[in-house]
DNA sequence: TGGCTATTGTCTCATTTTGTGACAATGGTA
DNA sequence: TACCATTGTCACAAAATGAGACAATAGCCA
């Protein structure tokens, strides 16, 4: 692994992405597990030289979760002098075996722009950095202490995904291609936290006039099937 | 004038702050003019190292306006590669009188983050800084051409504030502490772009329930006073 | 003083949107 | 075939919004 340094990357900038997805009626986020330090942080990572920082995330969601075409979108930018902790970055770079005197980069403080991706759930097998050991899904109620203020981070995220949901329509991201009403309720009910009327749901999502009707799903259950849709003209 | 150096902050991160006024029914911003050169830009500034970046732009907002508790709010961080032009920095330099050799630092890719603030047209005596030689007040929507992109970040305020303008009830932060029903109306139309219509207006203005009523505005005109709110309990 | 005008505060009624429940249709099971 | 769980749709009530009407001023002027 070439360490991050000056000479590749923009000092004092980070991002770190707040990574959605839905899975068992649940909001989930990927989260990283360091080498040997039971530290949990968000993917993140820095801007080249010549590099755009929106492309600088595209790229790193891209090596995390094979991913193109990720729906994306920046949230805050979090600069408070509190985040900056070298003593944290010290104790994964050691618990990695590597010197922490080569990593001065790594040890400086940064601002850092965050993101929040949306994506399919089953679209993806995360990929671990060099720095962490695994990658994970973790329910958004209940996720581990993570480093600085990624926790805050994630409330963030969280909020202002709740207030695009409807804005933006973006609930859709979350779900494969094709799904049914149901899901799409399961969706928007796991993100705000609260339940939906299913006939005021299902009335006001029609209205929008931007979800195309399939066939039915039959799933073997005993009731009737339910229509398909997608998010389409 | 102490230049700023890495010595002094941080490298690669600005902030630009688009000011938010009100007067003569139009919304204004302030623009800054560098000397001898015919370039305008937003006033924007750098982050000391120990210094939070919030704080950073309040202390900037008070040396150009001398005012404090300003209504503040980051809306978006431009990272584009696009945005370094450092010939144009060197010109604003040498206009100047300045030489850009001592300089590097300004000459440097910065991503910069932006903020809107909302004051109280009247309560404010512009300060220009050390390298521009006026801060004026310019009807959003007859700006002068702006260096870098600086024209896109005062379109991506103005669309931030139209969406958060009920939102965040953030229109009487335009006004000063006491204000007429029609005042705040035009302060509305003058950030959507459009009228509205009055009676609706003051209905749900007052339905709020956060408008405290005074006592009427005489103004001399041959019409019915209008009473005086404040924005409060 | 009494009429006149421009504006303001409030009300009413129509229209639209949303809340809430009812009900028939349907795919499977017993 | 009866029954169950769920779905799609409708019907009506309640709430929010659009649009106009109207009375109540504050100052001006004859």
């Amino acid at each position: 692994m070439i360490p991050p340094s000056e000479s590749n990357y923009l000092s004092h900038i980070a991002y770190d992405s707040v990574i959605f997805g839905f899975s068992g009626e649940k909001l989930k986020i990927l989260i990283m597990e360091y080498h040997n330090t039971g530290l949990f942080a968000l993917p993140g990572g820095f801007v080249a030289h010549g590099e755009n920082l929106n492309d600088a995330v595209i790229r790193g969601l891209r090596e995390r979760t094979g991913l193109d075409k990720i729906y994306l979108e920046q949230f805050y930018t979090f600069g408070d002098t509190a985040r900056w902790q070298p003593e944290v970055m010290r104790t994964i770079l050691t618990a990695n075996g590597s010197d922490p005197g080569t990593h001065a980069f790594l040890l400086d403080r940064f601002v850092s722009v965050a993101y929040y991706a949306l994506i399919h759930y089953n679209a993806v097998v995360p990929q671990p950095d060099a720095l962490s050991d695994s990658v994970g899904w973790y329910d958004v109620e209940a996720l581990p202490p993570l480093i600085l203020d990624h926790t805050a981070i994630v409330h963030k995220a969280r909020q202002t995904l709740q207030e695009n949901l409807d804005r933006k329509l973006v609930g859709m991201n979350l779900l494969p291609e094709q799904f049914t009403m149901k899901e799409l309720q399961q969706v928007y009910e796991a993100v705000l936290g609260y339940p939906l009327r299913r006939t005021t749901f299902q009335r006001k999502m029609l209205a929008l006039g931007i979800l195309q009707r399939h066939e039915k799903r039959f799933t073997g259950k005993a009731h009737k099937a339910p229509f398909l849709y997608s998010f389409g003209v």
